[in-house]
DNA sequence: CCCGAGTGTTGCAAAATACAATAGTTGTGA
DNA sequence: TCACAACTATTGTATTTTGCAACACTCGGG
């Protein structure tokens, strides 16, 4: 039923299960949880976050980034300080035990990119990069519904 | 840094991230949790698997798997009995009702590609199909070092 | 100067998860 | 044939992750 319409489902979701996989084993190492991983890996992206940024990177509530940065600060991988300028907010950094957990973690995925792009044959390389803008771009345009009827 | 060469892997994370965000929206409905949502899925598509086939599509411990099983009995979206061939094996089903709620998932995920389908352009979608081709032989490929390292 | 909006923390409860121990089932080799 | 190894599922236990709601603090505009 319907196989050929949503090839493009069936990939996607290939696609998103094996990058998963790919996430789950590069960021399990370093002696923190995921979640503190994902965390690591957003605040040395962004280089300087505050909690509600934070947690809008990581698509969690507040209160639980408030214990997760808790834990890092603890572990030693995160500084967190008030904002001069506007003290409600957070000025949250790597540390420089953070920095090197960061960068192992980038190491590892990278990695594990280049072993993809080395498995994508030369000539074909800039069409699967056009496709993914194009699919990025079609992606982002679409609702999540907030409300999203399930029409159960 | 490095951000011509790692195109691929930032399209893909922000790809990832969105896909993610969809299948979140999707399966938040119909009064069970998302755990209970994946196994649906997962039970739905498959038709009928074990327990131990269940954990393995999950990526889930089978403990996990069997009380989450039980719950979902219990909610009477599962049927849940011996293999008759092989006793050790559980025979996993959806029940009329699970099928229900299955097809509503189902439906919502397809609106949702199908609206990814309409944001690209006609004339790129047997390209984009090919390049996602590509990229899952290519993600395929790849080992998922059990022993990856970790070079922290 | 006070109040509403924004921001982070804490109390609480629930959900998700894994590991280890247990119990039942199967098939195979002696 | 029968005992043992291999496989499957469940249960006990502990931990981790998570969100909601209540609270405390801070800023900016009337």
């Amino acid at each position: 039923m319907a196989q050929d319409r949503n090839e493009l489902r069936e990939l996607l979701r290939i696609l998103e299960r094996r990058l998963g996989m790919i996430d789950d084993n590069a960021k399990s190492c370093c002696g923190i949880t995921m979640t503190q991983c994902h965390a690591l890996v957003e605040i040395g992206r962004a280089g300087s976050v505050s909690l509600s940024g934070l947690a809008d990177l990581l698509g969690l509530d507040k209160s639980t980034v408030s214990r997760t940065v808790d834990l890092m600060v603890k572990g030693g991988q995160v500084a967190r300080r008030l904002d001069e300028q506007n003290r409600r907010l957070l000025v949250i950094r790597l540390t420089g035990k953070g920095q090197l957990a960061y960068q192992c973690v980038e190491n590892g995925m990278n990695r594990h990119y280049q072993q993809i792009q080395a498995a994508i044959p030369q000539e074909k390389k800039e069409t699967v990069l056009e496709s993914l803008r194009l699919l990025v771009s079609a992606v982002s345009q679409i609702e999540t519904d907030d409300e999203n009827g399930c029409t159960c």
